[in-house]
DNA sequence: AATGAATGAGACTTCATTCAT
DNA sequence: GATGAATGAAGTCTCATTCAT
């Protein structure tokens, strides 16, 4: 075989590959997404995605591989989401503001990935090796959160935020909340608009809102 | 049998069930606790309560019945804990106060307990009646909330809060943020300090602050 | 229930369930025997044993344990016979003239068990937790192997014996030869007979023919 | 192409497929002999041995002709090592003492390799056509038992054993007592000197010691 | 009310092997 | 001859739950 050839087979391998990881990855996802991870047996993965059992686990050695694979990916996507929108801003509080922005959309338009993150945490994120997750979520905010952290020291110098704030801790709290506060929301989903009587994208944006001002100065 | 005899017999009877109860409950709850409702079997709960399946089975239909019990279990004692918090307490603003604490001190005092709630939320809320559940929370804030809404109210009128505040959403969206945080950083628990470089207890602690001040006028 | 009642009844479950346990104990055992401890499936022993599999896995947790507990059978088996063979015999040398007798017995009437506890050993003697074994082994020679120590001490003092044996290196020598020599045998099966020319159980015999001339002093 | 590439080409080939069958060879040895030949799967010989399933496959048609093909090789192994003991021996007597430390010394030195031999015969030897076995063991003593079977001849005529000997039902009754001895304290390993409280060697040692002079006149 | 036994249904994997290129 | 991908056929075991007594 030439090399060229060799090359040929070898990419054209690799493409097919992909090809499976991703059918595989497809039908997991949304069988996760939309009876929750812990219901969805192996089987109906395999039926869903079209393949033999035995192929399936050529690509993924068991199911929990399959969970983080998952994990990974809908990491990667808002990650993407999250690069493109910051990308352009030029002032630390328009990079803020999109970011927050774009959980709220998320919210909105990607509540089930929304949900099957939260889903993980509570399942999964335990017992994982603590480094597997910090690596993914190296990858989501390759530095946005630094940009917050450096948005409100900037804030306190020029008087724009509070001046008693520790800009880490502040950081992480106000991270850590608006976080929770999508999931929460995006977990309980229809109850919450039930249970509240609000649509849950005013509510999350409503959060924002007090959040941004509690950080503000008077 | 005589009246007498039936009644102390009845009486009997019902100790004795309602102890055997507590005997399941307490076993499911510990295990459910320590280890994650998903990966607790039947057969360990069955085992650690020291009753025979179909002993149990008598009491408790089946899983499901057993987490929601349990569920009512945990917020029934979160209740009174927040019931014990406020008593004694003379304004809204006291209450609130009281209440925040509560939930700061639940986080680092019954972190297990919270993290169930989470895991709750993330396995079963969804598909749940949901009345049920609304049921379970008007336990917990017997009226809690409604002073909130009220202390924002006030607070408007007095000019202490921000006058743009709609008293029902900001209480609600204050609400879910608290939550969301309490509970994502009791699930995460250590992993949060390792990531963050912060206790669980000032991180959340920060939040409530920023919060409350997001809610002041200026 | 009375406890006369409760008694029956118990001993009635009692009596259930040891003889399901045959029934399964002698399913594998054949089975077992008849193709390989390797070879046999668990579901061959199902079908076999006529229970489901869920009932079978409330015996024996798993295959493992059914080997152990076949092996167990079948040295409690030897070992019974062992006793009532020596049983009614007065001097050491008439005791193991009746142990190896019965060896060759064995190994004419018994060939497949003893085939079983070849294969055994050849299986899973290395990894088994060596107590276990051990506490079986003391069963089958509850002091069968003191007598032949004696005897060879005995033999010693009167000169019958050569002068030169250490008693216990000598019988460990000796009954390991025996026991190597009678599995061996089994194993071969009929393949020695076309191989050596002889029958069996006439090699066993002479094999302890010389063995014994070979401790006698001449 | 001309003869002469023709022939170097072939050459080339030969030799490249002998490598890649010894590779294949030793991987699946070495795993044979240190986890036991039913533990071991395809999987692993091939990720020990740096091939491709589909490769192997090509040397070799499935597990159990690897299997035959490594008793070969440790039959040759041990052949050879018996050929050169043989040699230079001038008496039948000698060639016998050389054999039988030769197994001794291959009992410390090669444990594990008897010890495959063992669980070989435990498992396979039965139903592999014994054709197959006798012409592989013919390799293994030439004429090695000839020269035993003629010295208990000899011995008988000129005195020196026991005149009620049958020359050949001795000779296999003792070389099945040796191998069976030899494999089973292979087989028990460690085990035997915990029991036992002596040394595999010693045990060894003094098994050939009483055979030997149980075949000798007084 | 308690219990021993049973069990249907299915879970997750594994393995030796084959085929098309 | 080598290789990547695929796979049929089993395999072992688990689990929530029920039923007869």
């Amino acid at each position: 075989m030439s090399n060229a050839t060799e090359a040929t087979t070898s990419r054209t391998y690799h493409l097919h590959r992909e090809r499976q990881r991703r059918r595989i990855l497809n039908a997991a996802k949304n069988l996760f997404i939309e009876r929750g991870i812990d219901r969805v047996t192996m089987a109906e993965i395999i039926t869903t995605s079209g393949l033999r059992a035995s192929t399936l686990y050529q690509y993924f050695s068991n199911k929990e591989d399959l969970v983080w694979a998952i994990l990974e990916s809908v990491m990667a996507d808002t990650a993407a989401r999250a690069l493109s929108a910051v990308e352009g801003t030029s002032s630390a509080l328009a990079r803020i503001t999109a970011l927050l922005e774009l959980m709220a959309d998320d919210l909105t338009e990607h509540q089930d990935e929304v949900r099957f993150l939260s889903q993980f945490d509570a399942m999964y994120a335990r017992d994982g090796p603590a480094e597997r997750l910090l690596t993914l979520e190296a990858q989501i905010s390759p530095d946005g959160f630094k940009h917050f952290e450096e948005l409100i020291r900037e804030g306190i110098s020029d008087g724009s935020l509070r001046a008693d704030l520790d800009p880490e801790l502040t950081m992480h709290a106000v991270m850590n909340a608006v976080v929770g506060a999508q999931r929460r929301l995006a977990t309980l989903g229809s109850r919450v608009e039930l249970e509240y009587g609000q649509s849950i994208d005013r509510l999350f944006r409503e959060t924002i809102r007090v959040l941004l001002r509690g950080l503000q100065a008077n």
